[in-house]
DNA sequence: TCCTTTACTTGAATCATTCAAGTTTGCTGC
DNA sequence: GCAGCAAACTTGAATGATTCAAGTAAAGGA
């Protein structure tokens, strides 16, 4: 199905803003607001950065974009929704970086305990250094995550 | 050994706000810079705000603190440090609540494949209702966790 | 006890995000 | 194809957690 098709199939309505928010999100790697509204603003004139945190809002409510907040940066949002991943972010840069779940469908994802929680989801995030961060750090070789 | 032993050896001064912060984080339960505040002024008395901030960001880098940040809720202290637990945070009152990992030393919470990033930390957030929360809104019984 | 460095105070600034009120536009029914 | 209504958008302002800056106080080694 294509954006607009999603987009109507979410009980949303059709407009230029948000099919070039999809296009945006969809050909970018994980980009913030910031960078989603100057590529909104390219692809259709200007669009004000209000209605752009609307229609990602709507969008992300609707199941059409996935949200990322990594601890102490802003906000990010993917195409990628509906799977099984997570991701990698840069401590030193804020590169976000796609990262499939170790074990498929995230069995060790279920608390042991879920202490009477009603958990619908699991976030998890991997905290280091991309590759040109590393090359310009001169860091060593990785270690083992702790959680 | 005691927090003011704990502090010197972090190489950070001793005095009575950082105690006081110590204590309250210590004797709460994930509590946030507000919460903290407060505490801290019962305990001493007067303590601004900013000095509460800097202060948790000296103890937090001196790895007597772990700081939690759930997306979209202001950040939260708490004193158990160095081990391997996780977060149950739940979406309508914010609570916090630790949760060991499912499989020990988190294993599974290394990427299948690193994208050549130096990893050196591992954040997991479950995000569900807490059981008063689930009380309240009437909610079924679990699903599983989705990744 | 002195001196340096770190911690704290007061006050202002920042920045992502949200709220509010009014206008425009997509889209359903006629 | 047109009317009407709700959703989307615009402009402008507010919010709130957190940080920055400059000056004062106090910890702790010499």
């Amino acid at each position: 199905m294509d954006d607009a098709g999603r987009l109507r199939q979410a009980g949303l309505r059709v407009t230029a803003a948000r099919l070039a928010i999809m296009q945006t999100v969809g050909g970018g790697d994980h980009l913030d607001v910031e960078a989603i509204h100057r590529g909104v603003c390219e692809r259709v004139g200007q669009v004000s950065l209000q209605a752009v945190y609307d229609s990602l809002n709507a969008l992300q409510r609707g199941g059409l974009l996935r949200r990322i907040e990594p601890a102490g940066s802003p906000t990010r949002y993917e195409t990628r929704v509906g799977d099984n991943h997570h991701h990698l972010v840069c401590r030193s840069c804020g590169r976000v970086t796609d990262v499939d779940c170790a074990v498929g469908h995230a069995p060790c994802l279920e608390p042991v305990s879920d202490s009477g929680y009603l958990v619908d989801e699991a976030d998890v995030i991997y905290w280091g250094l991309c590759p040109p961060c590393r090359a310009e750090t001169g860091s060593a070789q990785p270690e083992s995550a702790r959680a």
